[in-house]
DNA sequence: CTGAAAGCGCTAACAA
DNA sequence: TTGTTAGCGCTTTCAG
């Protein structure tokens, strides 16, 4: 492989000047340099060894990537986006770390990170407020929070790291307002026990548009915990499972939002084992937009949030504050849109 | 972050004493230092700078996992599976990439790496036998192809790539016979019409087996192409689209066997819109054995691969020819193994 | 058994 | 406008 001195001698330059080229100080240059410089790279195939800028600058041309886990598609969805994001607009690569929602595993990835030289990482973790993400951001690791709360900083009053998420309140009352518009009369809300605020806001939002609409009495929440809470088999489960809970509901509900799309897959299932018939009997609105959800049946109707634009802005941020870490931490809330499919009927008011 | 002169002065030894320890070559040194260094380690929170090893060693602790889509769920069960074997076992992060089977992106992709110091790359592409690959290897990365044909170079007449994937031709096999177990009376085969070696491999152990028990003229295979072939979308809509043409067939198939379980998911979507129900009317197994596979309606009987398996021996194997690179390349087959659920019913013989 | 020192490829002062 | 050079943190050879 050829270094940036094979280049410069090819060129008939020096190093800097090589250098100069490869970090787009080519202002000052001549014209006719900066082309000799470009063709000697050109014909000795030369790729910059980001070991070396490493060492250099302190970081690598990459982000880490902390999900619970791949095999959630919600999380493979946003791993795409942020990995198109990342190469397309800056060149940057995606490092992928598997926490299981697990403080160790989460701890070593932060960990490694920072050895692999790599400065910023997009988190999706629930605890986002616990020690060893500021410690992380003590040693120079620069966040952005996807989907979860912002951390303020109990002395400076400052937010501490970017926070990106749909607007989840909107997201339960877009639901909401959609069951209701299409008749449904005794709307739920169902979900996993867990609070995490993302899913706090999806049912505030959810209960405050029911009351809007005066069916403050005709809206509830049915919960049940699931054994693990990063998986998607879990959730199924825990859909199936509360299938029966509603199935035996003295006055059952017309319409159902389902905190996520794999849960609404699992009480599909669920209802269905048990008469159920959903769109007819129950109609269900999931969220997230999964894109399995338009491929069982009958095909989901779901909230889903603009992951590509969430992707670009948190790659971006990362990258702005890397670059100035003066830079303050925001929040960012993008509005979900509702993708209409089968699994909601009209029913006559 | 502390580095590797400030353990050895708070040891009160030389930084070659410290690297020996960061290297395993402790056999010669007094135990006493050992653990001094050791405890300084501790103390000052030191974490070797891999860039730094990088830069000297030429490699990184980093695989690459290419893939040409992680939003499908086989490449996310993959890369779950990975992840885990390359850091529990060997301590060794992943970097992604999606290529969307585009030579472009796979080169890019293989050039990145080679910058980043990464010496080694899990593989999933039909083409590898075009020349980015080859020239990647020549440029000194070691490559593991998943589920893809292994690649005899024309001269030495020597595999060139480990190749791991499972047995196609059992998994085929598996499939047929136990339609024909359930008693199936006249199956096909539905696929995507790209043909690779994967693909080709199914088909014959399917027709093989059908042959065999006697059904040769009473098995078939049913294709159409796909818009794109990375997705699981694409393959959905084949899947609808293919069960219109089955529904036309004068002579319909009792048993169905589907190249993928996403296809298997649109083939049952499809069906039913048709009116044609399964399993009562058409059996169907799926291959791949996603996780999503379990949660739909009827839960889909498929053939699994065992991932975590092959992924323990594609990064167990890519580390030792890192590190030993006369070692032969490779080719191993796994078993599969029949998963059933409720997509296929007990016919009268 | 331990230490000294060269150098991996690059960046960015600083000098010319 | 371009060149010279120190040094980022580590590994490894060679001396002691």
């Amino acid at each position: 492989m050829a270094n940036i001195r094979d280049v410069a001698s090819r060129a008939g330059v020096s190093v800097s000047s090589v250098s100069n080229v490869l970090n787009g100080r080519t202002d000052q240059m001549r014209q006719e340099t900066l082309v000799r410089i470009e063709n000697a790279m050109l014909e000795l195939n030369y790729h910059p060894n980001r070991a070396a800028q490493q060492l250099k600058t302190g970081h690598a041309k990459m982000i880490g990537l902390l999900v619970p886990s791949i095999v959630n598609p919600s999380f493979a969805a946003l791993a795409r986006e942020v990995d198109l994001a990342a190469k397309n607009n800056h060149g940057y690569r995606v490092l992928l770390g598997n926490t299981y929602r697990e403080e160790d595993e989460e701890q070593a990835f932060l960990t490694d990170l920072m050895s692999h030289g790599v400065r910023g990482v997009i988190v999706v973790s629930s605890s986002i407020e616990k020690s060893h993400f500021s410690e992380a951001a003590e040693n120079g690791l620069v966040m952005v929070n996807y989907d979860g709360s912002s951390v303020t900083d109990a002395e400076s009053n400052q937010i501490l790291y970017d926070s990106v998420s749909m607007d989840n309140r909107q997201a339960g009352r877009i639901a909401a307002q959609y069951l209701i518009d299409q008749g449904c009369r005794e709307i739920a809300f169902v979900t996993e026990t867990t609070r995490t605020i993302s899913r706090c806001h999806k049912i505030e939002g959810f209960l405050a548009l029911a009351a809007e609409k005066g069916m403050k009495t005709h809206a509830r929440v049915i919960e049940g915990k699931a054994t693990k809470a990063y998986g998607d088999t879990e959730m199924v489960e825990l859909g199936n499972q509360l299938a029966a809970t509603i199935g035996e509901l003295p006055l059952k509900p017309d319409g159902i939002v389902a905190i996520n799309d794999v849960l609404a897959i699992g009480l599909i299932a669920g209802l269905r084992s048990k008469g159920i018939r959903v769109p007819e009997d129950i109609s269900i609105v999931g969220i997230d937009n999964i894109s399995l959800s338009g491929l069982i049946t009958p095909a989901l109707t779901s909230v889903a949030p603009p992951l590509a634009d969430m992707a670009t802005i948190m790659v971006e941020r990362l990258i702005s504050r890397l670059n100035s870490p003066h830079i303050n931490a925001e929040e960012f809330l993008f509005t979900p849109t509702l993708v209409v499919r089968d699994s909601v009927i009209k029913r006559p008011g």
